[in-house]
DNA sequence: CGTACTTTTGAATCGCATCAAATCTGGTGG
DNA sequence: CCACCAGATTTGATGCGATTCAAAAGTACG
């Protein structure tokens, strides 16, 4: 874990997340490393919130658990800002687990908050972020009120996806759950689309034909 | 409608709505009322974005049309911001719709903007409400991905209601949509569970029974 | 090379959607 | 005040599709 990192790493990440570009010099001495290891659990329900924290690499799941112990995930990261809504609670509403190695980027939460105070351009940015974290989120729901497994696949190409697009991030297994399904339901009805001509593949891209 | 709003106005609004409480002086000074009739459409996809809008009576209800033209809805607001997420967007991303006869605050989004730049009270409870707006949707989607119509109601009764005890504001055809359900389904799925004492009903409470 | 996990296919079951129709309700106008 | 209408509520019958349970094959990793 470092306590402070060099220009050029600050560079590297700024391109990668564009709010991090936005992150106030006074705020980014504060920043620091943290690793996890796959299985680790970041944090869990009821802990009080002290950081906030940025996916850098790996994976990061948010998750809670129904009454039958199945469990739902909240929030899938592979990249940027994880619980960002959480931020302004006390304690955190769910488990945070990294589902692969990861590496995050930590700020102390009370020097987050007063740099959003201090710095207009990251507000702006923060803002934005949450903006389009309510968007993406009311997307979900609307994928998750369909009710075939084959309506929830094509619009969830057509929301992630680019121009129909879709560049597969993670085992179908994952996205099985992401989109609500049973896995064995989301590897039937993949393969009869794509026997009926609905969808072209080709490794992990996942292309819609319109017909 | 009116161009300017007594101060008693303010207070009694603000009461119901605490952002609103924050709301600065300067903008104030900008914003209106503006009535609407039950079925008015009060915005379309597309849309360009100018102004931020805050339900006091009636209800509307952000829209979307999934392919089979059937409708799914977005969000619905009984009391409080629409669209909130849309403020920083060009353009709307859903239809909005007044449900009943309504009454809107609106006020010009560039004076919201600048003064969420300017006042540091407005800018935290502005970033709060988005914080609520996130968490409330993902509680949906956890919601959403249940999939069974009986653990789908008593998920929606802990999370919207208060203790166990939901207080129903619409009627049952518009809660089955917000459950991604069919009326019918909902119907009866209420019906078993009130045989089977899992819930009792008085009147618009509706109460969830621990066995 | 073995272990854990994902991917895949099969068969049976169940619950929800769907279509249909009757009743009830609130609101409107004659 | 009553007739009427649109919408909500309710019940019934049917079929489909997703879940569930089961098992086999493929894949990654130490």
């Amino acid at each position: 874990m470092l306590s402070n990192l060099a220009s050029n790493q600050w560079k590297a990440i700024s391109m990668q997340f564009s709010t991090v570009a936005h992150v106030p010099a006074i705020l980014r001495e504060s920043a620091s490393f943290v690793a996890c290891e796959a299985g680790e659990t970041i944090f869990r329900v009821g802990d009080p919130v002290r950081r906030a924290m940025l996916v850098l690499s790996g994976e990061v799941r948010l998750i809670r658990r129904d009454p039958n112990g199945r469990e739902v995930i909240l929030q899938r990261s592979t990249g940027g800002f994880i619980a960002e809504a959480s931020l302004d609670s006390r304690v955190y509403h769910c488990d945070a687990l990294a589902a692969q190695t990861c590496t995050l980027l930590v700020f102390p939460a009370k020097a987050f908050l007063a740099a959003l105070d201090e710095d207009v351009a990251f507000r702006r940015a923060w803002q934005s972020l949450l903006a389009r974290e309510v968007r993406k989120l009311r997307s979900q729901c609307e994928r998750l009120s369909l009710n075939s497994a084959a309506d929830r696949i094509l619009h969830y190409i057509q929301a992630e996806g680019n121009n129909g697009t879709l560049s597969l991030t993670q085992s179908k297994k994952a996205w099985a759950a992401e989109l609500g399904l049973t896995h064995e339901a989301l590897y039937r009805t993949l393969r009869r689309m794509q026997d009926e001509g609905a969808l072209q593949v080709d490794g992990h891209q996942w292309c819609v034909c319109s017909k």
